[in-house]
DNA sequence: GTCAAATATGCATATATGCGCATATATTGT
DNA sequence: ACAATATATGCGCATATATGCATATTTGAC
C-alpha cells in the first residue's frame, strides 16, 4: 500500500520556522470555518451580495452575532466589503473558499446516510 | 459582476433540517484541522504511516498530547490506525482532506511575501 | 507472574470564543 | 440639530478545548 502524499511545491522546502507560521495561519484559516453560524452566513452570502440585515433575515441570529461573523470572515479575506449609506454588503472575495466548503458539505451531506 | 456561486448537487434540494446537521458536521471537520498541533502532526503522517512515538518525536509535543490528536483526527475520518502489539500507526485514510490542507498551506504560503 | 515499553486517559488549569445584552457609531432625512 | 435606521462593539458569562502532569491500560519479553 502506498499512502505516502506529496508534498505541493509552494510549501517545499521551507525552514521550520516558515512552516510553524503557515500551519498557525491555517489553523486560524479553518478556525473561521469551523462553526455552524458562519457556515451559515457563508450559505446565505454566496448566492449573492447581501447587507448585513439580509443575513440577518437570512440566518436567524441576532444582529450583534452576524454583524462579528461577517467581520470576521472579512478580516480572513474570505468574504468583501462595501459601504452604502449606512448600509453595508457582503459579497464572496474567495471563491476557492466556497468552493472548498461546498466540497466538504457535499461529501458529508451523502455520507449522512 | 457576477459573484454568485452555483451550490453543488449534492447540497441542493435539502430540507433547513438537514442543512443545519450539515453545516454542524462540516463545522465539526473544520474544527479539527484549525489546530497547529494537529496541522503538524498531518505534515508528519502524510509523508508515511508513523507510529505515535514517531510523531513524538517529529513533532516535538509530549506523548499525551500526540495521542490525544491522533485520536481526533482518527474520530474525524482524516487517519488510519493500526494496531501491532503495543505499538499503533497512523496513517492517512482521506487523501481528499491532505490535499485540501495542502492546498491552503501553500496559499498561505505564497502570501507570506 | 513481573517488568518494561507504548499508548491512552483522568484531572486541573489556562485560554479562547460564541452569545446575549446594552450601547456606541455612522449616515440619511426632516 | 434631531430622530431614525443600519451596523459595530464593549462587557460578562458560559462553554469548549489545548496542555501538563500523573496514572491507567495494553502487550510483549523474561
Amino acid at each position: 500500500m502506498n499512502n505516502k502524499v506529496r508534498v505541493k511545491k509552494a510549501t517545499k522546502n521551507l525552514s521550520p520556522k516558515v512552516m510553524e507560521q503557515v500551519f498557525s495561519r491555517v489553523a486560524e484559516y479553518f478556525s473561521v470555518l469551523s462553526e455552524p453560524s458562519r457556515l451559515r452566513i457563508m450559505y446565505a452570502v454566496c448566492s449573492g451580495e447581501k447587507s448585513v440585515s439580509e443575513v440577518v433575515e437570512l440566518c436567524g441570529s441576532s444582529q450583534a452575532n452576524v454583524s462579528r461573523h461577517l467581520n470576521a470572515l472579512h478580516k480572513a479575506g474570505i468574504l468583501l466589503r462595501r459601504k452604502e449609506g449606512t448600509t453595508v454588503f457582503y459579497s464572496i472575495a474567495d471563491n476557492a473558499t466556497v468552493e472548498m466548503c461546498q466540497t466538504v458539505c457535499a461529501k458529508i451531506a451523502e455520507s449522512l446516510h
